[in-house]
DNA sequence: TTTGTATAGTTGATATATCAACTATATTGG
DNA sequence: CCAATATAGTTGATATATCAACTATACAAA
């Protein structure tokens, strides 16, 4: 492992290649949702897949913080996507429901989200992937902070 | 090329990689630094070693917005680690030179640096790290909106 | 020179990231 | 049941991301 100035690093194409695949995921909403960001089509897809999440739960799925989850899904109620009712059996928590205009554009969502993921894997082999991946997870749990001394 | 939920992709997995990255930077960072960020730092570095760029140049250089670079620029200067001079051949541009208090703080941010390098690619071995950075450049390429199009 | 165009940087608006302080509600131990 | 503690979510403050509009300056062409 050589180390060398941030620019010259794994780390900084790293940083790189997450804000291209954001702009392309960008890109490609606009063509289907008016008005909609990355951040907030991901909230609602997990939300779809997970109906009963906690914002605390979806929060830990999209590795945001919990107040980041309130404010897009403040804007989703907002834009008419999502209504917020409290919890019955917990009244500290939410239940969330994806509208019926919410569900509409779901529906044009998923060939957006093949899409990115087509766009941006071209031409890698599965085992290149997976590969990959498995150098990803390496780095992650290097990464994390001891919680003793964070 | 499987295509699967956001959050099974590798893609997600790339966007956790870059978070806990961040985190451990920073983390890192405060420990030799009072009350700077990691953008602030890595703005700092490049400064250091490309004395004479503009702006824009570095924005280019760290992957953010011109409009990022002079909100960071502002608070450098703020803090004192910086200072912006006219440029004597082009009056839109800045002279950017570091002061003092700013070279004292790079001087602790060379081993920071390794730290996180070496920490965050820790039992990586020279071949896998050149092979995911290989597949991180497939990425890159691929998710480059056409410009014609954006 | 003058006009048109390109470039450097700033500023405003909005969204998100992060941390900390806060409220409301649950839960647990006694 | 009550007090202590934990959890869910909100809010405020500050930094950054992004896009668009804007100013000032440079440059190129006529």
């Amino acid at each position: 492992m050589t180390v060398d100035t941030p620019t010259q690093t794994v780390l900084y194409t790293l940083e790189q290649a997450i804000k291209a695949y954001r702009k392309l995921c960008q890109h490609n909403l606009d063509a289907v949702a008016d008005d909609l960001t990355v951040d907030q089509a991901l909230t609602l897809i997990v939300l779809e897949k997970y109906p009963a999440l906690s914002q605390q739960q979806i929060a830990e799925l999209v590795f945001k913080d919990k107040a980041s989850i309130t404010r897009i899904i403040e804007l989703l109620t907002q834009k008419g996507l999502l209504t917020r009712d409290i919890h019955p059996q917990d009244r500290r928590k939410f239940a969330l429901s994806i509208t019926t205009q919410g569900k509409h554009i779901l529906a044009h969502l998923a060939d957006t989200i093949a899409l990115n993921q087509q766009t941006a894997l071209a031409g890698l082999a599965d085992e290149e992937i997976r590969q990959f991946h498995q150098t990803l997870q390496k780095i992650i749990a290097n990464c994390l902070v001891p919680p003793a001394c964070a």
